[in-house]
RNA sequence: GUUCUGGUAGCUCAGCUGGAUAGAGCAUUCGCCUUCUAAGCGAACGGUCGGGGGUUCGAAUCCCUCCCAGAACGCCA
């Protein structure tokens, strides 16, 4: 049900000579204070119209205007503030959560057409580190947002598993390696291989000339070159979804940037036939003067293609295969100017579904001030974190409630739901600098304040023996503390509107900050197991504060445990 | 140097399309478990919204300018 617009129909039957329906419902709005009612009416803009002082106007229109849906309405100077009857809409919406449970909220704004997602991306043989995080998890949460309103989203992790960074590898694995030492711990030991390779090049160069030499043997099909890679890249694999499956992530495909290899000769050919690439240094460009690019960077001088020609391909292949709406690339603000590029070269080629890609930049994460290395072999391990969240979960509950059953499973959802919170409750492009003590918390804004304040929800439901609800009873409540948990909810699906507008998973994390927030404030001060008129209605308020709190969390990628 | 992000309470951050006294959480101090899980609730403390101009009836929000921080700026991805 749309407040506003039943609101701005019973103003324009006052004011249709002066203002649009629409026109009317865009002036409204939501005041900041619960005392300025539920929905306000500013008339600074009609004193123009009207050639008078807006408190008159108000006056005038305040006096006129009625409705069954408004309780009351208060005249305060230039606004005038609308109460709604809280029975009423409390009924419709609680009505609609039990009968919708976990669709409410549901929108069909994609026509279910396909969106995929570039995200994740970690790079073969190197550890995945919070970087990495970031990306899988605001990838997944866009595509359970873009789920939400009716897309289809594939879920790609373009995996790093191409590049002269192998040809190091082989040469570092030749020198110092064993299978043996692979196998027990794959990416610790690639990564150590790979650290040692940078920190003896730092005194010996004619490594990084044999690196090179390697990967060019790898290009050319070099058998035992090949047989490294693919074992690299399945050992390395194998070890992502360990952490892929502690987050609850899988994908659609892992085709990463090798499997692009035998499609970016096309790539040049196409620009080439549209007269596109020019010389430059021996190297070939498209000149991006007139978009007030930098030139893209196509081919090296050595006849190498990039990382550009590759995103290219990737492109095509995916309108392709997908025939897109929209193509997502959940890739740090860092790589800002290439995608402008790409987005460009693209439509300078004359596909004007460039239009329809999407950089969805984030901020970065860095350790005591400065940016994460993995050359340096200055890296914060994703599965390290998630460890130490989980047995700092598991600590909290042996104080706070030992005789819970499955303990270390809600030990993993609480500090795994933590690390995910925390990483998606602030807007994508800040920055933050990263220390366990702010990363994994319990209290306050936090996951696990998210998770525990369903918990406690449950808890009434499971106590009350009611888990289902008839949708023709009635669901009449009118205090204050119920009040703004039935605010909460009524938004829900403007809220979700909001978070793919803007691409941000932060959207939906607030509401369910919000909504726990007001549910606690009713848990403390109104009672629902006593028997009384309204018990069954603030059951059913208490069910559909659990429904819409585990939905929030699932659209974050964190999970709900009903007891903790 | 150029471009892009950001600059709001001691710290971390909200603030939807410009609107009524700028809001949370953490930290600090204090109060509330013989009633539905105290990972909770309440109270106190705390702000020239980076500085300066401008647009507007009205600016944290839009425009200009300066300062500060981070990032990106052709043969890495």
């Amino acid at each position: 049900m749309d407040y506003k617009q039943l609101i701005a129909e019973t103003l324009h039957e006052q004011l249709s000579d002066q203002l649009e329906l629409n026109e009317i419902k865009d002036l409204l709005e939501k005041p900041k204070h619960a005392d300025h009612g539920d929905v306000a009416f500013p008339t600074f803009q009609l004193a123009k119209l009207f050639r008078k002082n807006p408190a008159q106007i108000a006056q005038e229109i305040g006096q006129s205007v009625s409705s069954p849906l408004i309780e009351e309405k208060q005249i305060v100077g230039p606004y005038i503030n609308f109460f709604l009857k809280k029975e009423i809409v409390s009924n419709a919406v609680l009505k609609e959560v039990v009968s919708e449970k976990n669709n409410f909220g549901n929108l069909n704004i994609g026509n279910q057409s396909n969106v995929p997602i570039d995200m994740s991306s970690p790079n073969i043989a190197k550890p995945m580190s919070m970087g990495h995080l970031r990306s899988t998890v605001i990838g997944n949460s866009l595509a359970n947002i873009f789920e939400k309103v009716g897309y289809t989203p594939i879920r790609i992790n373009h995996l790093g598993d191409w590049g002269t960074q192998f040809g190091k590898l082989i040469t570092a694995y030749k020198k110092w390696g064993s299978e043996e030492d692979v196998r027990k711990e794959p990416i610790k030991e690639l990564l150590r291989l790979y650290v040692k390779f940078h920190a003896v090049a730092e005194d010996d160069p004619s490594l990084l000339e044999e690196g090179r030499l390697w990967f060019k043997e790898l290009e050319n099909g070099n058998p035992e070159a090949v047989e490294l890679w693919t074992w690299f890249r399945e050992e390395s694999l194998n070890e992502f979804n360990k952490v892929y499956d502690r987050l609850n992530i899988s994908f659609d495909s892992t085709n990463g940037e090798a499997f692009y290899n035998d499609k970016m000769e096309e790539v040049v050919e196409l620009l080439d036939s549209k007269h596109l690439l020019s010389a430059d240094q021996g190297a070939h460009i498209v000149d991006l003067e007139k978009y007030d690019l930098n030139p893209a960077l196509i081919m090296k001088s050595d006849g190498a293609t990039l990382y550009m020609t590759r995103d290219l391909a990737a492109a095509i292949y995916r309108k392709r295969t997908y025939d897109f709406a929209q193509s997502l690339y959940v890739v740090g603000q860092e790589q800002s100017n290439h995608f402008n590029q790409l987005k460009a070269v693209l439509t300078e080629a004359g596909f004007e579904w460039a239009d329809d890609i999407h950089h969805i930049p984030f901020g970065l994460i860095t350790k005591d001030g400065k940016k994460l290395s993995t050359r340096k072999g200055k890296v914060v391990l994703l599965e390290d974190v998630l460890s130490e969240a989980s047995s700092l979960a598991l600590q909290q509950i042996e104080e706070k409630n030992p005789d819970l059953p499955n303990k270390e499973t809600v030990a993993e959802q609480v500090g795994v739901g933590a690390v995910v919170f925390h990483d998606l409750k602030n807007d994508r492009l800040n920055n933050f600098d990263f220390t366990i003590e702010e990363v994994v918390q319990f209290e306050g804004e936090t996951g696990p304040y998210v998770q525990y304040t369903r918990a406690r929800a449950m808890s009434i439901l499971s106590k009350a023996g009611v888990f289902d609800f008839d949708a023709s009873s009635d669901f009449e409540l009118s205090d204050d503390y119920s009040w703004e948990v039935i605010k909460l909810l009524q938004e829900y699906a403007h809220t979700v509107k909001r978070a793919y507008l803007n691409y941000e998973p932060s959207i939906i994390a607030k509401h369910a900050i919000h909504l726990a927030q007001a549910f606690n404030r009713f848990y403390a001060n109104v009672r629902v197991l006593d028997e009384h008129d309204e018990k069954e209605a603030r059951l059913a308020l208490v069910f559909a504060t659990t429904e819409v709190l585990k939905e929030d969390l699932r659209i974050l990628g964190v999970e709900a445990p009903d007891e903790m």
